[in-house]
DNA sequence: CTGTTAGCGCGTTCAG
DNA sequence: CTGAACGCGCTAACAG
């Protein structure tokens, strides 16, 4: 495979003009220009971005770690950094961790040893060690999705209690007194945010009889669906229940097919999450939307800006609003 | 940041023994490895993939380029490859086409340049350009989910022709005689057979007056709406829809949905692709499932065959059934 | 506008 | 079982 020097040789130059001319840095006559074009077909040279990397110390990569690109919220936050990412010239990296610290930590390593110029992490969980770590060591960094608590660092995220809250506040004037909300784990910034929303509405609300219960899981549809067997098992039964992201509440409507139980009808339903246009084939649930394509968008113009400046500057915190999206799942004003 | 020199002196051995260390390659006392293993901790060392893939001349990095990274099709088909490279020590670059020839070539190109130990490629087109490329640089390359012509590869594929027959059989037998198939784009493999495998069963059925029609659009939601209002317009009007994959379904759906036509009543549905259980709220359209995630696994396992055994060998083509999962949208008998 | 020199951090090769 | 010397391919720094 060919190298910069037969490249240089064969056009009649120095090694440093061809790398000049290809990176754009510096100047470069036209002529050379034209020889140097001619000599890199000739020879189907393709630079090597390893020794690139070694010397000039960046590699034009951001990594985004997330915890299941499988969902497509996170497949949209993924596309927003690509596209983002990609016009400024990065290629981009994906990690999935599956909620798990410890691939958080095997990838984040990883990331590190490939010297990659950024990263975007949604972290596993709300403690600070990942973020620590990463910034010890000089490398960019921005948390997306989630909050991260003791540490300061730039976040894009979006207002999960105030979505939560308007949500509730939906249940609320539709006449339901008895909530459960199926949420995600404990430690998780988003899990326990759409629980506080709920809350807050509730007590705001200052309702006597209010039957207000909450259930910590995991965001996947198996558990929404354990959840939700247990949450209509209790007495009194809720008229509604609150899934916090898009997989429990696919879950809740399972479980809830499975126990005869029809929606809106016996039990309203809302959720955290709304699915792309493409995925729909029914419009039916009621949900907060979180922006996703905006949040990995925003997430990747910051981090980029961080690269560059090489000063570590403030940090901000980027907080989008959800918007309710009222459809047939969370039903008419109750009796 | 600490090198593996500076690691070196603090352990009181050479740099060499550390490179030892760190890849478990040569021999390595005890008594080194836990003096090593310390000042690797003192010094929070973490060692540069660059420089060794400059000298090593691999990366343990594979790339996974595919044309919709927010189809949950080729997300299953990502995890398969994910979990598959990274049991064996690999990690995976994602790129996204959009089924544009131009950025898969760009993509390719910039692969090359980070020197990936391999390519796992969803084409764009059936053309050969691409792989041909690749191999030309000697780097080993496996084609997932679509057929290429006019080149020897290795190929991991579903077989659409059959599935599309199937499919195509079943809407026969419930008396569907007027089928319009929605495809993907020309020139595009997996559009082509799924065409192909129903106008076979149709050819088969010996019917006089069957009225068939196909369309040739992009395999995205906004594609099958359109295709479906043409399709509908004709007369006489199809009895029965074959979307050629699950956007697409969705798309048809929509527009059946704005033009008051009841999916099965007035008009059945088969597609292609189902969706995975944690995105279906509704179970309900007919399918033939494609096993993705088995594709990326497969597909991985042969490539990272390719890279480890350095003899090019033959070449592999595994070819997977589709299953065909019955649910409302394909109706029952009809008069 | 172009070239020279030097070295990024590692692993291969060969010698003990 | 361990080490010394060298060079992978490129670009920073400086000189012209």
């Amino acid at each position: 495979m060919a190298n910069i020097r037969d490249v240089a040789k064969r056009a009649g130059v120095a090694p440093i003009t061809v790398s000049r001319y290809i990176n754009n840095s510096g100047y470069c006559s036209l002529e050379a220009r034209v020889r140097i074009k001619a000599a890199i077909a000739e020879l189907e040279y393709i630079p090597n971005r390893l020794a690139s990397g070694l010397r000039s110390k960046h590699t034009n990569t951001l990594a985004l770690v997330l915890t299941d690109i499988t969902n497509p919220f996170f497949t949209t936050i993924a596309r927003g950094v690509e596209d983002t990412a990609s016009d400024a010239g990065y290629t981009v990296v994906f990690c999935n961790t599956d909620e798990s610290v410890s691939e958080e930590q095997k990838y984040l390593h990883m990331l590190l040893e490939q010297r990659v110029d950024g990263i975007l992490l949604v972290p596993a969980l709300s403690t600070s060690d990942s973020v620590t770590f990463i910034q010890a060591h000089h490398t960019p960094i921005v948390v997306i999705d989630r909050r991260v608590s003791g540490v300061k660092v730039d976040v894009v995220r979006c207002d999960s209690e105030m979505g939560a809250y308007e949500l509730t506040r939906l249940l609320l004037s539709l006449g339901h007194r008895h909530i459960s909300i199926l949420s995600g784990p404990m430690g998780v910034s988003t899990a326990e945010d759409r629980v506080a929303g709920c809350e807050r509405a509730l007590s705001e609300a200052d309702i006597e009889d209010h039957g207000w219960q909450k259930y910590y899981g995991l965001f996947t549809q198996q558990s929404g669906y354990e959840m939700t067997l247990q949450a209509l098992s209790n007495s009194p039964k809720p008229t509604a229940l609150f899934a916090a992201n898009n997989f429990i509440a696919i879950g809740a409507l399972k479980a809830m097919q499975d126990l005869g139980v029809r929606v809106p009808e016996d039990v309203a339903l809302v959720g955290f999450d709304d699915l792309p246009p493409a995925l729909i084939t029914f419009p039916f649930l009621t949900v907060a939307a979180q922006p996703a394509y905006e949040m990995g968008r925003k997430a990747t113009r910051i981090l980029i800006a961080k690269i560059s400046a090489e000063t570590t500057g403030e940090f901000h915190e980027v907080v989008l609003p959800a918007e309710i999206v009222v459809r047939r799942s969370s039903g008419q004003v109750i009796g």
